[in-house]
DNA sequence: GCCGTTTTCGGCCCGACTGTTTTCAGTCG
């Protein structure tokens, strides 16, 4: 038997909750199955390692009856409550949900009033005319319907948080262009969490005069469709594809809405307990007190310590413990991008890299960096154009000569030489010892046969942490967004490992892979681990990539000093001699 | 089904927008 992944687990019980509330059962425990399957699709570990240290229950969201059925999914790889739902009904009947429109009561109707249980049988139905039969289906329901269906075929997909961030960015540059009377806009939702992917856009603004922005927004050149627009909220479907969503507010509810939109919803829902244990009532408008009148926000330090807490960074609001955090005082000052000194990872056209050397040198003096490192791929199979011994001795020559060449101009900016070695499946260094010894730093990294087991996986990276030569362990899961899932590295006995032999691990910050992610940094932090938030850059362009990286750090509560890109060239060095 | 700075039982976030309605349910975020 296939042993289940946790995406598996929390799929389970997503669809488990789906069925639920299409049967109109409890809304409370449908809410308990979906904050589950969210919690547990977040998770940094298998969820049997989770209990097998007896851990399961001490998940957010997961209690007895739900703990219980992860062992009984772990064990057989099925679950006889998910079955005896499936038989009142089928399973295909969820894609009925993915339909605009389309919530679980309709979804109910559809298939118990019509028997209808997809995509293509509603289409039928719709064009046919059967659906005008069911009470309450005018022609405009009929026709949302349809478009739905078509939005629905059109395999959503979520988009890269780079690319979301450049679509959010142009789309308020158009926004500010066509409504002189805003005062401030910016993005929120999961965008504004950092998450590595973002389903859809949400755009706050703040204007005296709302539905005048509302009415820009929805007739910008970018907007294709309008799904609905009423006073203060729009909702619009982008020429790219994209959803996009506003609210524009009053500039004294700014704080308030802010914090609405960003969410999470297991943040905000959390949030605004906390405030009703205060006789307070908290949505986008501000705190309602008991007898009716509203307590506004202009900012978001104002929203929080209304329930007495500190701001919390919107990196943290997955309700993983950030509530917990900011009552005892114990949030991280969370690295920013500022606080970047280096970057430890990039190649140059001595392997596959775009630019010489200087250029990507210079690049990063531009953004402000004391020192680099220059990490060529070594020679391997299936990678062109890297270095074997001989060619890595003439590298160090160029580096050599440039840094001579900043020290005489007085420039405060070195390069460190180093390389991208490969890690066998063996978990084997690509090129032989005494080759490695004569580098300033080493980044050891996983570039083929990714799909090991779990035990094969991560030896295979504890055995590159043991080779006293590797300082950093390159993206070390492999996944790549969209198309490869993450190696089903233990993070645990990895962190332990780097921890013992003073390794770093990396975030890398390619937009497809942001790898470490969130919850793997947060647990390798928290079992005393150094990370480093590297580009890997293959053209001074790239560099900029660090800003994704330092999200994704900030998701996993990074402090500056526990990010070694950090510290200055002299710590840097120090610690690198250490070693 | 989960959970506890009033609770181990009795709660569980909140409001805008839409369509088809004469007063509101469903959907969405």
């Amino acid at each position: 038997m296939a042993h289940l992944t946790n995406h598996d687990i929390a799929e389970v019980f997503s669809a488990i909750a789906d069925l639920m509330e299409i049967l109109d059962e409890d809304r409370f425990r449908v809410q308990a199955y979906r904050r589950a399957s969210d919690a547990i699709r977040d998770l940094p570990a298998p969820l049997a390692t989770y209990r097998a240290r007896g851990e399961l229950e001490q998940i957010p969201g997961v209690g007895k009856a739900i703990a219980e059925k992860i062992g009984e999914l772990l064990d057989t790889g099925e679950l006889q409550y998910y079955n005896r739902l499936q038989e009142r009904v089928p399973p295909s009947v969820r894609a009925l949900l993915r339909v605009p429109g389309v919530g679980p009561r309709t979804a109910g109707r559809l298939y118990r009033e019509l028997g209808i249980t997809s995509l293509a049988e509603l289409k039928i139905a719709a064009e046919s005319g059967r659906l005008a039969t069911l009470k309450g289906f005018g022609a405009k329901t009929i026709e949302g319907i349809l478009q739905g269906i078509r939005a629905a075929e059109r395999q959503e997909r979520r988009v890269l948080l780079a690319h979301a961030l450049e679509i959010a960015e142009a789309l308020l540059d158009a926004l500010r262009g066509a409504a002189p009377a805003l005062r401030q806009a910016t993005y929120a939702g999961s965008l504004r969490r950092g998450r590595p992917t973002v389903g859809d856009l949400d755009i706050l603004a703040a204007a005296d005069d709302a539905l005048a922005v509302v009415r820009a927004f929805t007739t910008l050149p970018l907007v294709a469709r309008v799904e609905s627009a009423g006073d203060e909220k729009a909702s619009v479907l982008l020429h790219n594809g994209m959803q996009a969503d506003l609210i524009a507010v009053p500039p004294g509810m700014w704080g308030s809405a802010l914090q609405h939109f960003t969410g999470s919803k297991a943040h905000n829902i959390r949030f605004r307990e906390l405030a009703q244990a205060q006789g307070l009532s908290f949505s986008e408008h501000g705190f309602r007190r008991a007898d009716g009148t509203l307590l506004t926000c202009a900012t978001e330090e104002e929203v929080y310590a209304t329930v007495g807490l500190p701001w919390i960074p919107p990196e943290l609001r997955e309700d993983e413990g950030e509530f917990e955090a900011a009552r005892a005082g114990a949030l991280p000052r969370l690295v920013e991008l500022s606080d970047i000194r280096a970057d430890l990872h990039m190649h140059s056209a001595w392997s596959d890299g775009h630019a010489d050397i200087r250029t990507m040198a210079e690049a990063a003096r531009a953004r402000g960096y004391s020192h680099i490192a220059i990490t060529d791929h070594s020679a391997y199979v299936g990678l062109t154009h890297g270095l074997d011994a001989e060619r890595l001795r003439a590298q160090r020559q160029e580096i050599a000569a440039l840094n001579a060449a900043y020290a005489a101009r007085g420039v405060p900016f070195r390069i460190l030489h180093g390389v991208e070695v490969d890690i066998t499946p063996e978990g084997n260094l690509a090129l032989p010892d005494d080759v490695l010894a004569e580098l300033d730093i080493v980044v050891a990294s996983a570039h083929i046969q990714l799909r090991q087991s779990p035990e094969a996986a991560t030896d295979r990276l504890i055995r590159a942490v043991r080779n006293p030569h590797v300082d950093i362990i390159g993206h070390p899961t492999g996944r790549m967004l969209g198309s490869r899932e993450s190696a089903p590295v233990d993070i645990d006995a990895l962190a332990r490992a780097a921890v013992e032999h003073r390794v770093l691990l990396e975030i890398n910050s390619g937009p497809h892979r942001l790898d470490l992610d969130g919850p793997a940094v947060r647990r390798a932090l928290e079992l005393g681990a150094t990370i480093t938030i590297n580009s890997d850059a293959h053209h001074p362009d790239n560099l900029a990539w660090m800003r994704l990286g330092v999200i994704t750090a900030r998701r996993g509560w990074a402090a500056a000093a526990q990010v070694a890109n950090t510290w200055s060239y002299d710590v840097f060095q120090e610690w690198l001699s250490r070693r």
